[in-house]
DNA sequence: TTGTAAGCGTTATCAT
DNA sequence: ATGATAACGCTTACAA
């Protein structure tokens, strides 16, 4: 098993490999009955299986997808990595799960070995450098999508969410229920990235709207494992009444730390989570979220890259695909 | 880029494309510093990038790794994906993700693509159906290692939790707290699949080891949307003071129904999850959970595939390598 | 309707 | 120290 060939098949029908190959690709036109049923017969008995390299390599196409998440730890890449796998198995394809943890030379070695395997496509979470690396894929017209973050120099179609909105969504329902002294807090990293970014700018935007005066010290970026510290400090601080967790990490760092400090939510503090997670709905107080819709992201982002791969894709359409974060209403806030 | 090929090197440098090959490997022991340079440059200016298909096609080796979860939903199954990418990513393979979803078809149409596709290894959560394919498999000794679950029949190397193990250590701690109306449940899937195998049993050897009667209604098994009219039933009929839900996601709906019922843990029922879970530690009351030592499973296995690939593996050796659980002690019961 | 032969981009053997 | 040449297993004109 493996280890035979087509040869071997039409040694054993008796036909030569050109007819077998035919067999193989479906091209029963001019085949009669006969041969198709020794070929049949051939390849029953010997267990043979195709081997996908050699194909791959006379047709230039290897119908598999590199998938490069800048960090695989958020929920929000492993639901995104599980839908894809999904809809690319639907078109044929298989993935390649590469993780950059947010590392841009973890991610240029991703890619250069992925394009080295003669992956059809690329779907990356972009950290943030190796911009001309995309950019040099981008004028050879390699076919990659975007999830989550976009290079704006770069016109390569990505898919992301609403950001100013969804952080102008806590923003205002915080504002609705009373809150006044509404922070932010953002796991930060080197790079500037697209969601971090967006979603501090929606914050400060939307206090704006609200007439709520922005301050800096409402507004924290911080490392994840910073971020408990910089609660407390907070809490000292401009004792904030309501605070914004920009993702899972984030959400999770805070609710470790109401749980120590015995904090009640809402009355103590207003919470709401960027990013939906599993235990929102039954945890007490159940935790309001603004959710993404990985679902909607994953199938437009593979939608995008499998008409790319098949030259359907008209790249003078717009290249950034936003999608409307869904804010569940439950009782932290 | 990507188009051009090693003889567009070899030309650019003036020399042969064996040369060329002899220093894309590395084996510089014959060459003189010149040719070196020129071949360096050319490749530089070229930006070439070798094709590892056509590498891989007379190699017979692809340096990736085919990994299939029964069900990608499992926090485990995700948790495992993530640490066997991180140990083969350091051995230089990449991992070709695949999600079976409970069904021995999708599972064999994975395999067979995987083979297909000459991945150099596997990784398999197995279904339980197609033990037939692994035989072949295992005698034409092709490179796999199971995780999760073992087929009886067949003397592959399988990494798994000490099952038994995991569900007497629940049982014990609920009854040193007192507990006397214990109850498991699992989610059903059609195939015999060893941890809910191991589990129930481990649960009944244990309550048997109390002293504690054991009856079947004590005992469910149900499809994952079915948990919650179980638990109603079993609240109605037997009346259990605690409840071992076999893993993640029964957890989730038994702590929905908590919620939906207003019930108190540990009060008014004991609560013990197989799978750590992230809110756990953070829960009201802080959930106790026997935890799977997932990255040590996955170190594990990865190791072992990785020897076998090299040959280095004793096949004589056992193949059912055991890991204990680990009781994270917290207030559910 | 089926077979021959070239070619995909490498590596490996063997000359030179 | 470097180059010709034959594989690797398949597809695809083109011949027959």
């Amino acid at each position: 098993m493996g280890r035979i060939t087509i040869n071997d098949v039409a040694k054993e029908a008796s036909v030569s490999k050109s007819t077998v190959s035919q067999f193989l690709n479906n091209r029963y036109e001019y085949m009669s009955e006969e041969t198709r049923g020794k070929i049949a017969k051939a390849i029953e008995k010997l267990n043979y299986q195709p081997n996908i390299v050699a194909r791959s390599l006379k047709q230039k196409s290897t119908k598999t997808i590199g998938v490069i998440v800048a960090n695989i730890v958020h929920t929000f890449s492993t639901h995104i990595i599980n839908q894809l796998e999904m809809h690319f198995h639907e078109q044929g394809f298989n993935i390649m799960v590469c993780n950059a943890g947010d590392e841009p030379k973890r991610e240029r070695e991703h890619i250069e070995m992925l394009i080295a395997k003669q992956v059809d496509g690329i779907i990356a979470f972009p950290t943030g450098g190796n911009i001309d690396l995309y950019k040099r894929l981008y004028e050879s017209r390699f076919p990659i999508v975007f999830i989550d973050r976009k290079i704006d120099s770069l016109p390569i179609p990505s898919v992301l969410l609403d950001n100013l909105l969804a952080s102008s969504m806590a923003v205002d329902a915080f504002v609705k229920k009373g809150y006044k002294q509404i922070a932010i807090i953002t796991n930060s990293i080197d790079q500037p990235i697209t969601p971090r970014i967006e979603r501090l700018a929606g914050f400060k935007e939307a206090l704006e709207k609200q007439g709520l005066p922005i301050t800096e010290q409402h507004i924290k970026a911080v490392p994840v494992d910073e971020v408990q510290e910089t609660i407390e400090m907070l809490m000292k601080d401009i004792k904030p009444d309501a605070i914004l967790a920009a993702n899972d990490r984030v959400l999770i760092e805070l609710l470790r730390y109401v749980r120590k400090k015995g904090l009640k939510i809402p009355q103590d503090l207003g919470v709401i989570g960027i990013d939906e997670v599993p235990y929102a709905s039954f945890f007490e107080p159940p935790i309001s979220t603004i959710e993404q819709p990985a679902d909607q992201i994953a199938l437009q982002a593979s939608t995008i890259l499998v008409k790319q791969i098949s030259n359907q894709y008209e790249s003078n359409s717009q290249s950034i695909y936003r999608f409307d974060p869904l804010l569940n209403e439950r009782q932290s806030y």
